[in-house]
DNA sequence: TGAACTAAGTAAACGCCGTTCACACCGTAC
DNA sequence: GTACGGTGTGAACGGCGTTTACTTAGTTCA
């Protein structure tokens, strides 16, 4: 019956402490207090035992990292449920939204998943999707394949198109990768050149507000985002909301 | 004659090879390779020592980033004088592609400096400028007061006037603090918004190449990069260059 | 010139840290 | 019941930031 022996249940429960006990670190006194010999002391064991469930410190902040975004995954997909209006340009500002709100109340876990510069800097070929934009592009993957229409007014510069052509293939492959299917309509050049802008400006604006690093201090950025996303929607060839 | 002792030379020059030193570590290692040890080890003498010169680790590389700036801004500025131009826009984007190619070339400064969670999140009141968009400010400020056109085009949304106009006060101390006198008619709303656009537009794409986040692999972020730069001149009512 | 003072550097130590290794323990499987 | 493999231990290594007491050498002033 039980296919799952004693020990696998015993190994998954710690595992599973181990996470929270390092998440929880995290969260109160940020990355540099998420030590191994701590995360042991709060679980009563040693910190050798936890190499038998991570291979290195460098491991365990990989994986909270990866867990870390599937929770804001799990947050924007709820949020896109609960407002439940099948209105393309809210259900993209709602992402946007809260992917900001998010930053915001999860500042030490935004650093670590979004500002580390962990990520070799010159690194591999391959596409490298790990624990970043992929929250980006599998919320708005979907968003993207539902409604087309994003990125049809503004077209990209004549210029850049065979840039984006070789991209667009990367693309295609990160979302199927991702599991997500694209209708190849949904992926020419104009849409790959609005996805890239929307993550550049979202990431930028979120980045310096999180850290503080406006060149001064912004009272309430709360407008200042608004108009970004309006900004973008104008752009995007979307009605105002 | 010597108004300076012999102590005093020598203070200097150890204090300025500790530095020469931290930052040859940090190109060449990273910042975790920053180490009061390891300095020491290279100068010759022990680690106690240098808390002679600097109150901790976490003082240095303050100090460190500082310097990294101020090279920064030396080098933009320089750039700004090679090209000669009289022409607005092409100063403006000598100095935005300056930027994104000295982030790309010295990828461990740029980590340090632009983003590290260093600076505490829900911080102080008061102007926080210390080691980051004053180099924007440096630059930009008398771009902006030479040139009272940026931003004359597409005006801020009616809605974010009063926003904008305490951030207009802090801005204005700002450039102050700084030593850069403003005309007060370059600084409406309109123009703050800009320049704040132009801030989080150009820090999100530098950034996001750098760490080498976008969603996917993006091959030559050139043409991408050059895209932005078109439509922020476009939108701030700039002539294409 | 020589004595008082001050600043630079040292050695030793404390308490952290990540990581490795030999070893004990116990659930599992044959 | 015995052999095996996964789980945790204890000790240890080397490295780290930082503090403290101490030596050494440059400066200052009578």
């Amino acid at each position: 019956m039980a296919e799952v022996t004693r020990r696998e249940r015993l190994r998954a429960a710690t595992e599973l402490e181990i996470r929270q006990h390092a998440h929880r670190l995290l969260v109160q006194q940020g990355q540099d207090a998420v030590t191994l010999r701590a995360i042991a002391r709060e679980l009563g064991i040693t910190a050798p035992a936890l190499y038998r469930y991570y291979g290195s410190r460098e491991d365990l902040l990989r994986r909270l990292g990866k867990d870390i975004c599937t929770d804001l995954a799990t947050e924007l997909d709820g949020k896109l449920d609960s407002v439940g209006s099948d209105d393309h340009l809210t259900k993209v500002f709602t992402v946007c939204r809260g992917f900001r709100q998010w930053a915001l109340a999860h500042p030490r876990e935004f650093a670590l998943v979004f500002a580390s510069p962990t990520g070799e800097i010159g690194g591999d070929e391959q596409i490298r999707q790990d624990e970043f934009g992929s929250v980006f592009l599998g919320i708005l993957g979907p968003l993207m394949a539902e409604g087309a229409s994003l990125a049809s007014s503004e077209q990209a510069p004549a210029d850049i198109g065979p840039e984006l052509a070789t991209n667009q293939e990367a693309l295609a492959s990160a979302f199927s990768h991702e599991g997500i299917e694209m209708p190849p309509e949904a992926l020419g050049p104009d849409a790959v050149h609005s996805l890239l802008r929307w993550w550049a400006r979202l990431y930028g604006h979120v980045a310096l507000e999180v850290f503080g690093r406006f060149p001064f201090d912004i009272r309430k950025a709360d407008r200042l985002f608004e108009s970004i996303l309006s900004e973008l929607a104008h752009e995007a060839g979307l009605g105002e909301s």
